[in-house]
DNA sequence: AGTAAATTAAAACGTACGTTTAAATCATAC
DNA sequence: GTATGATTTAAACGTACGTTTTAATTTACT
């Protein structure tokens, strides 16, 4: 019962302050100070101090990206395999936007972590990006079937393009609000996943640069 | 003449240094080991750890966003004031592009490490996102120009896209061409640039999604 | 209630950090 | 060639880190 507790109450503050200030900025004093648990809680629970940061990515990426998956499914039975592009993005989209802002879920912080992963060192961020295999596969070819015009290079930078506007809102959590006077407002989110839905389906779709056939 | 010696060989070093292990992992005594310099040399050059990190920045982000508004000029002038979405996605993307793989400017690694700006500490990061006053109000303008029918909240936050697309081909050197078996080059610089010319402009063009006015 | 396992608590381990100090070295001018 | 200022060096400072160990406490089960 409590091993369920103050395990949580590790993961919240881990996930909460790994998101604030990164995560090699972070120590474990930090941590269990937060989550109000004594310090070799963490080892007890986790083992190291690097099975904690992978169990905060494991917690949520896992759901996410099967609500990914689910929502493409819903799409390729409703058009018959080939959805058009914007269900594609939704699909894509739509649950890390929702996931960033459930107040339930907690992932408020989580995504923001997310969009710091590519900027973590090497071997973490790698080992946690391959769990979006199964995600990559999906979409990637989903899209494929979508563009047959595009070569596969274009296809997979018009992919990371995509992952990188995504990100934006959902690390920009802070700074977009002040550099905007409050304008543009992170956690609007139904109006925030339509915006990049408009913005990614357009792009996506572009006609490829007449350029080299890299 | 020393001065300037090792003064340099310690920026190239932290520069280095920070695009691979991050700003927060990286020690002083790991630069001036890699700089072949003494660990007070630090703070008899730079005062501080943080004086040194800003000093890093601050040596390329002067001539980046110099070059941007030049480009930018000549576009404008080109085009009587209203240049086309392209130029002026161009006029962005390409010199950050180039400076991420110029040999001579070094900056291959600096890039990288703009990259993960967003997602460092929160002084540091507001601090230095502060040089981009100027070429932010720029572009922004100069794309609201190109794009009138586009509401403020709407240009800014394709503004915000457009630097999450960019960001990826920069902060994605070692991870991307792992994902894609080296289909995804980001040292392509002129095939990437216009890969993202192509795709930006097109979603910056789209027609504004139909939900809130916010 | 009593026992065994699970969990929490407190203290200490060695290591590495940023910073400071004081001496040694170097360059340059007279 | 020696005095002066700039730069480099080596050593030590106190602090904070991740981890480990040992004991205390709580929980679950008969």
């Amino acid at each position: 019962m409590n091993q369920t507790d103050t395990h949580n109450r590790l993961l919240d503050a881990a996930e909460h302050l790994f998101a604030e200030h990164g995560i090699a900025a972070t120590s474990l004093r930090a941590i269990t100070s937060e989550a109000t648990a004594n310090l070799a809680s963490i080892h007890y629970h986790f083992g190291s101090r690097e099975a904690l940061v992978e169990a905060v990515f494991a917690r949520r990426l896992g759901p996410l990206n099967r609500e990914r998956c689910r929502l493409l499914d819903l799409e390729e039975a409703a058009a018959d395999g080939s959805p058009p592009v914007e269900a594609i993005v939704y699909a894509f989209v739509a649950p890390a936007m929702r996931l960033a802002h459930d107040p339930d879920g907690g992932g408020e912080h989580f995504m923001c972590l997310m969009g710091r992963l590519y900027s973590e060192p090497g071997d973490l961020a790698y080992r946690i990006i391959q769990q979006f295999e199964e995600v990559f596969l999906r979409f990637t070819s989903a899209l494929s079937r979508s563009l047959p015009h595009l070569s596969r290079a274009d296809l997979l930078w018009r992919f990371f393009f995509m992952v990188g506007s995504m990100s934006m809102p959902l690390m920009g959590r802070h700074i977009i609000p002040r550099r905007t006077d409050g304008l543009c407002d992170p956690s609007d989110v139904e109006n925030n996943i339509k915006r990049l839905v408009a913005f990614l389906a357009a792009g996506l779709r572009a006609a490829a640069h007449n350029g080299g056939t890299t």
